[in-house]
DNA sequence: GCCGCCTCTAAACGCATGTTTAGGAGGGTA
DNA sequence: TACCCTCCTAAACATGCGTTTAGAGGCGGC
């Protein structure tokens, strides 16, 4: 394993567990190195990020496809991968890049959206999911909602080593699992009251599909 | 209008705008003094960031009362807040300061989860909103899920002006509107395999309110 | 043996931060 | 006038950061 290889892969564990604040003193330290060597390395702090960036979304992104293969074609969302332990420090560094902002991440989430679109728009025509007015408005929703709230969860957790953020990443999904399925198969509406008033108001008629009243 | 007051007003809308990791000097030229002023004025940083929260929370806890006795009972959300150009940079600062962590932030999230709950229930009770397994993980959910992504907006989008927070706001409560009215009323999921199998798995019965099979 | 190259460290540098310190300006009071 | 108190600034200070620099140490090629 190259010197690059391996700073960079301390660097995502260090990223991904305290956030892309981290300095470099501190990933010179797991890697067993000084923080001028990184330097040296990779030019500056902002380009070992980005490489970091990259070689990360590269691995969640076969991850995905893996998991879709061995599940027979069903998508894989991040929280599916964060139930791995291989994949928690991964998952985490997305959450923390994406919440630093930057054009890398920016791209990440775009291309997480497109993926995605694909194979809801293969699970509409199969019958499984419920069509959308707006594909891409709702894939992007749920796609930033969730990273969001694992970007939250990470923040308020503070953890302080790979055990804790394990910990924190398994209580996240604990904690969403219910929730988040309900609210998939259900809602939480009785009625379509507030979606045709909202419908009407940006002027899109609220459809004929079942209860036409307006 | 005091110092106090004054410095409390810019350091909340620098901190929305900036995100908590604003500098005392920004703050200060915001509020036409300088930074050993502030320090003076509220001990540290971290006080004046503590003042500035439990201030934020405040004006927003009224807000949200004032709007549902205008609404006549309906409960209110921080999108509801983000839509009203006032409120903009106290929504802003609640995602903010949530993001970065800490005590009160902890402790504001536990008392809007506790005031949701009660809407919550009475809605249940009033027919208006589905009941859930797990009322408590519900609404924390929902919760916590639209703080983060809001805060990852505001990041993604760092506005360097009021103006860009209000628009920043704006688009973001148009790009999540139509989504999640959807996903509130009839979720995307067509049937409640995975929910069930869920239940099953952690044991709980996958109940017998409609279609019980297992 | 010596040169060159690669890896790496230790120390320094410049900069931004929160905080401290010394003191100035103004106003009220004796 | 002299004193004091409050509000405030300007400068300094300590710290931590990313980055630069000078050079040490090992190793292969001639």
């Amino acid at each position: 394993m190259s010197t690059r290889a391996r700073v960079r892969a301390s660097a995502v564990a260090v990223f991904g567990r305290d956030g892309l604040g981290a300095s470099l003193r501190a990933i010179a330290a797991e890697a067993g190195l000084t923080a001028g060597r990184i330097v040296q390395l990779f030019g500056s702090k902002e380009e070992l990020r980005r490489e970091c960036d990259e070689h990360v979304f590269g691995v969640i992104r076969e991850a995905k496809r893996d998991a879709m293969v061995r599940a027979h074609g069903s998508a894989t969302t991040l929280e599916h991968l964060a139930m791995i332990d291989e994949y928690v420090p991964y998952v985490a560094y997305v959450a923390r890049s994406v919440q630093a902002g930057g054009e890398q991440a920016r791209a990440f989430i775009d291309h997480m959206v497109e993926d995605a679109l694909d194979y809801v728009g293969d699970a509409v025509a199969a019958g499984t999911l419920l069509p959308s007015r707006d594909e891409r408005a709702r894939v992007r929703y749920l796609t930033e909602s969730s990273l969001g709230h694992l970007a939250l969860r990470l923040s308020f957790d503070a953890p302080q080593s790979a055990e804790e953020l394990r910990s924190s990443m398994r209580a996240h999904i604990d904690a969403i699992m219910l929730p988040a399925l309900e609210l998939y198969t259900q809602g939480f509406l009785v009625d379509r009251r507030m979606l045709d008033a909202y419908l009407l108001y940006v002027g899109d008629p609220p459809e004929s599909e079942q209860a036409a009243s307006a």
